[in-house]
DNA sequence: TTATTATATTGCATTATACAAATAAATTCC
DNA sequence: GGAATTTATTTGTATAATGCAATATAATAA
């Protein structure tokens, strides 16, 4: 068993309703993606068989008429991905199972920045927590690995911020990363890849269709449109930071991490925000500003995609993000002739560690 | 033959691609959509049995070794759909064929404005058509109703401008219009349905990701989004005209409407617009900040959606629609700090009738 | 004439799936 | 308690879609 993982267009469609909508039981798949209860039955026989899914028995059939439901759940120690977030400063990586559960993860100091040295260390770190978790390595899907920065107009190569400069343009065509990993690796900058982890593993498993602002030194997020990301011509979907033009205040860290520096508060990087700053009224006030800033771009979002959901996530101090959520429900986000209740707003859940599935 | 039309996955692929990309041999669309070439051998002499598509030798490739490729075309006679668009004066109505080239159209007035009144003098003219050109029923694919509106907030039902305001709200569930048509009817409003004529038979039929800008007396659109339409929490997406005020100068038709009745020049409705309007400095005083707003407009598509393409279309005056798309070309649309070329924008080509296929 | 080449077609096996019938395990009615 | 009812699941069978491999076709090149 578990020779060959790769799942049809059926099976792929039933992992993606039981993590979107919980467990189920086959005819409850059968009928919510209109495939004969028949096809389930295999599909699935096979998919438990592999280890992939489980079956219990449904605790809220008691007391009904009619054989039992068994309800599918997913095994967690079915599949794992690994996952890995560069910084400047750092890399941290992880391997996470089929639930989203983070089952191991690291953080060290980048050896030097090359990008051979940066990824020899990622790769060894993912494979060393694979072996000492003792996993079977055709249970690994791949390796999902993500970074700050944008993309460049020469198509699918990425724009490096300047630390990592030097770096060859990563290619998608021309998997550079593969044989790092030894395992099939995809790769995004960090705000999509938190969009991602929210889709799979966060706040959005159920919804279709939303929008992510992720704030972090810069401004950037995503969309998912139908299920699936929505890149664009230059990957540049979502990238909301091009709304505020660099040259006046933005709802950035950068933004405010300058405002402290001219407020004489210098901070080393951004995670050296604690509590005792965000009682300064320099931040307060910047946090105001801030916010009626992120206030329009949902405003912008709703009326150009016209998401169910709007997630806030980034690597900002918890409190400013959370902070920015409870201004968006206070306030009537949409304006005046606006026909429609505005769309869900929500804190994203698992922007600690953006990791991606397969 | 043709009893049954209904084509398979990879068959409506085949048309799609030919659609979009022009005649091609098989072994090409083997090539491209990434199937074996029996298959297409397999489904195309189906497909051409049915009088779908037609065979016809390439003329490039005189002079090559190997086979001389036969190239497949859609066959205008192929398939039929048919046309209404509503509006409040009068009832359009066409049939086109598989190439979109209309075949018959018609204009009524309307009898009165009660839903049934309309609907069955709509089906009736369509019927006429269909009649006339003595078209096999079975051959004719369905129907495309569209009207100015927009989505209200209770699901998949239509705001009705106020001309229309005792109809019943128009389920997609429910279908109550194919029993007047006694065909697979689509409705949508008037700026999606453009925007569809663009996909399947305008500029954009090659293009997966495109926004469209429909000028009418209000400011509508719709987004494509890899091939397909994309709608939307409450059916928004793409409804531009959410993003200027309604209290604020527009760039809207009723906006100018407004403004010639205030410079003392009334004018009964849109169409009436002419060379003579045109030349008036308070027309290209409107036009000019019109242009502005409307280069705003594609900034934000461009820093959202990140389509490839931006078509602009509409019911205003063409001159004025291309003096935008002329605006666009000169201007730097997307301001200082945007690291991309632009996106394609371009005049819709099929504005004159908002027709739907299927 | 023969070799080469690209396209198209056919035979065969596999897979995905629907439909119908059978089976299983619970409740409800008598 | 036993039969009827109900719902979920499974199995048998047929069909459609598709890939692979081999073959046929029609052009040019040597």
């Amino acid at each position: 068993m578990a020779k060959n993982l790769n799942l049809g267009y059926n099976s792929r469609r039933i992992m993606a309703s039981i993590r979107a909508s919980g467990s189920q039981s086959r005819a409850d798949l059968a009928r919510s993606l209109g495939v004969n209860p028949a096809t389930v039955t295999r599909l699935t026989t096979t998919m438990v068989g592999d280890g992939l899914l489980t079956e219990k028995v449904d605790p809220r059939r008691q007391g009904l008429k009619g054989y039992p439901a068994k309800i599918l759940k997913i095994e967690p120690t079915g599949l794992y991905s690994a996952g890995v977030y560069l910084d400047p400063d750092r890399i941290r990586t992880c391997v996470i199972n089929a639930a989203g559960e983070i089952m191991a993860n690291d953080e060290l100091a980048l050896p030097d920045r090359s990008f051979q040295s940066v990824m020899s260390a990622a790769a060894k770190s993912v494979k060393e927590q694979i072996n000492d978790l003792g996993l079977d390595q055709n249970r690994v899907a791949g390796c999902g690995v993500s970074y700050p920065g944008q993309y460049k107009e020469d198509s699918l190569r990425v724009q490096r911020i300047k630390q990592f400069k030097d770096w060859p343009n990563v290619s998608i065509e021309q998997d550079l990363l593969k044989p790092y990993f030894g395992m099939p690796v995809k790769h995004t900058n960090d705000a999509k890849a938190a969009c991602l982890a929210e889709l799979y593993h966060g706040v959005c498993t159920d919804v279709e269709d939303f929008c992510y602002i992720w704030l972090s030194y810069g401004i950037g997020g995503g969309a998912v449109v139908g299920g699936n990301p929505h890149l664009g011509r230059v990957q540049g979907a979502g990238e909301w930071g091009g709304l505020f033009p660099k040259s006046n205040c933005r709802p950035s860290g950068q933004d405010l991490f300058d405002t402290l520096k001219e407020a004489g508060v210098p901070i080393g990087k951004l995670s050296d925000i604690g509590l005792e700053h965000l009682k300064m009224p320099i931040v307060y006030s910047w946090r105001e500003r801030a916010a009626k800033q992120i206030q329009w771009l949902c405003l912008v979002i709703a009326r150009t995609f016209d998401p169910k959901t709007i997630v806030i996530g980034g690597t900002l101090h918890p409190q400013i993000l959370d902070g920015f959520v409870d201004h968006m429900l206070l306030v009537s986000v949409l304006g005046d002739d606006y026909q429609h209740s505005p769309p869900n707003i929500v804190r994203a859940s698992r922007d600690d560690l953006p990791e991606l599935g397969a």
